[in-house]
RNA sequence: GGAGAGAUGGCAGAGCGGUUGAAUGCGGCGGUCUUGAAAACCGCUGAACCCUCACGGGUUCCGUGGGUUCGAAUCCCACUCUCUCCUCCA
């Protein structure tokens, strides 16, 4: 959700960024149009209220209260009409009103991009911040994932598809067992870098998905339960963010880091014919997500750092990746800057999103209402959030397949892995 | 799923329908005292929004939403949540 505040005091920050998205600009004439008009009904909403105080209290000074109360009943019959109909033109004009114009504005348009997001109208111009390992040459022709994971008898597809329909898989062995291993690892990793783990609930209230800014962004993408009113999280981030909603903190409880690894649900229905083959695109997929509580002076060093949590993954793994820096018409609808890692896949010559880090700065926690104050006495002040996996299992786990696949059709484990699996190569079953 | 109890400020806990945004205690902040600390004492101590350069003024908020009334934390209705007991279950 935009500040109104900010949108007062500097309208032209935000056309400069709703340019720089991509879209018009113009909504900004508008939403300061309907701001001007509410705040003069409530003005004059507030004087009558005020004056039908006044007349109150007199009534209550009164020695005798009923004579009283009778010969102001006209004057303050006179003032509740005005006020009636006051309140319901100022109603209808709040930023706060569930369905009105100026809120409507406000709860649709994206976060504000910040400066050091690159210029760009799509993924195209995305910009490659860093590149780490290299990838690895093969003697052979590098097999696809769902090659070598069907032949180890550790990825199974058919039978997947005959439980749930296309898009899901069922791990099998040390398949299933390296995806443990993968969630343990990362969990480990997070604890020792700082972040506590949180087991959070995976079906959220519509609200919990509304605070987090996903029902504008995943709306007809996620799994419900209407009936019952909750939603399946289609990222751990929802809850995480959410947690602390409603909440005021004190300088010294910032900042807060959270891990908690979880399933997800997306129903992928942009994606119809792609990716339809493997792990990359599924419809239920384990993700250990990094949530950081921020204050906003430090929210852009906190985004480096979260980065580079993630990215040290990739590196203990061994799995050569990217980061880009996603410009500003690729940005998604929460985040001021975003760093997506992505992990080499040998078998199709190119870098896959394995990771995405974003600032959400104040966005998300204006709609949930997570505030701190700096001082004792201290106004109140937003938090920024920020959010990152770290990493996406599936994902993780079908890299780690190709980028050690050996000519035989194994895969040796990588090093870091081995304690967790208990083994140091996949050789097919017997 | 059935029965009952409850929801008030950071916490605990009062609150006859009338100057109650809310007693009291704890906590927190500031001060006096002290070499320092503790204790004691004094003062302050919720939020959002609007008007104002400012001083200041105003409106709203006692789970949520309605209603009664000139006036509601207090009365009425609905809902939500929490707790206890039963049922069920992992």
């Amino acid at each position: 959700m935009l500040d109104i505040t900010l949108c007062r005091r500097d309208p032209d920050r935000i056309r400069r960024s709703a340019i720089r998205r991509g879209s018009d600009p113009s909504f900004v004439d508008e939403i300061l149009r309907l701001d001007e008009r509410h705040r003069l009904a409530l003005t004059d909403l507030e004087t009558k209220k005020a004056e039908k105080n006044r007349l109150s209290a007199e009534i209550a000074k009164a020695s005798d209260r009923a004579a009283a109360a009778a010969s102001l009943r006209p004057q303050i019959a006179a003032l509740d009409g005005e006020i009636a109909s006051l309140d319901a033109l100022a109603k209808s004009l709040a930023p706060d009103t569930p369905d009105s114009p100026l809120r409507e504005l406000l709860v649709q348009s994206p976060n504000v991009v910040d400066e050091s997001t690159p210029d760009g109208a799509d993924a195209s111009a995305n910009v490659v911040v860093r590149t780490w390992g290299t990838p690895r040459t093969f003697p052979f022709v590098a097999r696809p994932h769902w090659e070598i994971g069907e032949k180890l008898g550790i990825l199974d597809f058919e039978r997947a598809a005959k439980l749930s329909g296309s898009r899901f898989a069922v791990l099998r062995g040390l398949g299933a067992r390296l995806s443990r291993a993968l969630a343990q690892f990362f969990l480990d990793r997070a604890a020792a870098r700082g972040y506590v783990e949180i087991a959070p609930p995976y079906l959220v209230t519509q609200q919990t998905m509304w605070r987090t800014g996903q029902l504008t962004k995943f709306s007809d993408a996620m799994f419900a339960d209407l009936e019952a009113g909750l939603y399946l999280i289609p990222t751990a981030e929802v809850p995480l963010t959410a947690l602390h909603g409603d909440e005021i903190f004190d300088a010294t409880a910032l900042p807060i880091r959270y891990a908690a690894y979880s399933p997800c649900f997306r129903k992928e229905a942009g994606a119809a014919g792609k990716d339809t083959r493997g792990l990359i695109r599924q419809h239920q997929f384990e993700k250990v997500e990094l949530v950081r509580i921020e204050r906003p002076e430090d929210s852009f060093a906190a985004l480096e750092a979260m980065t580079a949590d993630a990215a040290a993954l990739l590196e203990e793994l061994g799995l050569p990746y990217r980061v880009l820096s996603l410009c500003a018409g690729d940005l998604s609808f929460n985040s001021a800057k975003t760093y997506d890692l992505e992990v080499w896949l040998p078998s199709s010559n190119e870098y896959r999103e394995i990771s995405s880090c974003s600032n959400c700065t104040d966005f998300q926690a204006r709609r949930a209402q997570i505030r701190w104050r700096r001082e004792p006495k201290a106004k109140l002040e937003l938090v920024h959030t920020l959010n990152g996996s770290g990493l996406a299992v599936g994902r993780t786990l079908l890299a780690v397949l190709e980028n050690y696949q050996q000519e035989d059709g194994s895969v040796v484990v990588p090093e870091a892995l081995r304690p967790y699996v208990g083994a140091d190569r996949i050789a097919a079953a017997e």
